[in-house]
DNA sequence: ACAAAAGTGTTCTCGTTACACCCATGT
DNA sequence: ACATGGGTGTAACGAGAACACTTTTGT
């Protein structure tokens, strides 16, 4: 025997959370989908995994359709396979999540799929159980940014320290004591400070930072432990 | 349109890495595979997902039908989809990893698999890409273990703590000193220490502890950083 | 001159580490 | 009596937390 019979198939999809940051919320996007079942209704951006495709590549291209970037953070989050998720046929998705800086993807545009960004506590209605899929990338976003420097995947290529620490507190609905996260973040030797600052949001101006890429690379492994008592979360 | 038509289906399966420790050293359990292709090589335990099944419910029914045991710690790993890793047809497989209790298992023999136990240095060549699965299941129980009590899970329901000493010893191939582990161990309040001792390995004894299993079900997402410099794994 | 945000240093506390001796028991 | 492994306390250290004032500059 050379082939696996009498096992049933069933059709497998990549589905994208995509988190963006606009300088005071973090948000995700939706779409509103464009076939049935459930057309019109909001829902993650997703596709069926292709013949000769593997998953990685699957939810890159997927990606890549709706917001036109490349060379995103994205990782696999979960394999969601209940029977009955998707009432028309048996459907495994495999969820991704992608950090995106939000500004970048404005650029892009050019949409067939009326994408938007939600507030993560203003998340309408999905379809089957996408809801799900949103609650897992949360927490899993929380609980990696907690040890990993992961966020930079959030911001603009150069980014001041004050963006940054919103974008911690808005994380982690915490408020954080500047000179604590300065020292913190400076000491692991990822920003490069550069020469000009941002003047539109003060009139002193913040410094710009840049990652240094080589050893985000080599460091992405070190926990960080930006929050005070992320052990405590859940 | 209330079908999605020319998308093509495929298999879907799920495989178990299965952790044991014999008191020495961290184990995987591996079976003969019985049928073809690949008839005769080490392989990890594994089954397609039947046609009213979640992907947990089919790990679990995998679990139980190798080892007979129910109730066991099981957690998803990761999606495996290369297009080609199953040279028969395209399959997707859902990794999970299981944590036993090596004796436990013991006890329930009956065995159609001809399973053996294999130390982790010593993991013979397996087929498809059950290699990779292996190696992420051992970085991600080293990870979630710095931070998270779930070694008990190898351990019988009562333990002494130089029993669990050796245990993390072996999984971060570290040494550990004995009053700082007992004191970080014990201040988590999780354990129960037990009237009676263990005079099998010494003539003095060691005392028995059970998990409080109350706590430990609100605790889990405690931090536990047993291991000094935990932050500089990878 | 003043409002608004950026930047910076020090002390205290508490958890982590390093380290050495006595205890209980079977032979 | 002694060999073997089990159990415990303390001092030094370092990372994290708390905390307030000065600087810059546009209006």
């Amino acid at each position: 025997m050379t082939t696996y019979n009498n096992q049933s198939k069933l059709l497998a999809a990549v589905d994208c959370i995509i988190f963006g940051f606009d300088g005071l919320h973090l948000k995700i996007l939706l779409i509103k989908r464009g076939f049935e079942p459930a057309l019109g209704q909001w829902s993650l951006m997703g596709g069926f995994i292709k013949k000769n495709e593997d998953l990685d590549e699957a939810a890159t291209r997927i990606l890549k359709k709706l917001t036109g970037l490349e060379g995103i953070y994205l990782e696999q989050l979960h394999a969601f396979g209940q029977p009955g998720r998707d009432p028309i046929d048996r459907t495994i998705s495999v969820a991704y999540f992608a950090l995106i800086d939000i500004h970048q993807y404005e650029k892009q545009l050019s949409n067939d799929y009326h994408p938007e960004w939600f507030n993560l506590n203003e998340i309408p209605k999905l379809i089957f159980d996408h809801t799900l899929m949103v609650e897992a990338a949360k927490e899993k976003l929380r609980y990696k940014a907690a040890m990993h420097p992961i966020l930079f995947e959030l911001l603009p290529n150069k980014f001041t320290l004050p963006q940054l620490q919103t974008l911690y507190e808005e994380i982690y609905s915490a408020s954080l004591d500047k000179r604590n996260f300065s020292r913190k973040i400076l000491s692991t030797g990822l920003l490069i400070r550069q020469k000009e600052k941002d003047k539109i949001n003060s009139r002193r101006g913040a410094y710009y930072y840049k990652l240094d890429k080589g050893k985000y690379e080599k460091k992405f492994q070190s926990f960080l432990n930006i929050i005070p008592n992320s052990h405590k979360l859940r």
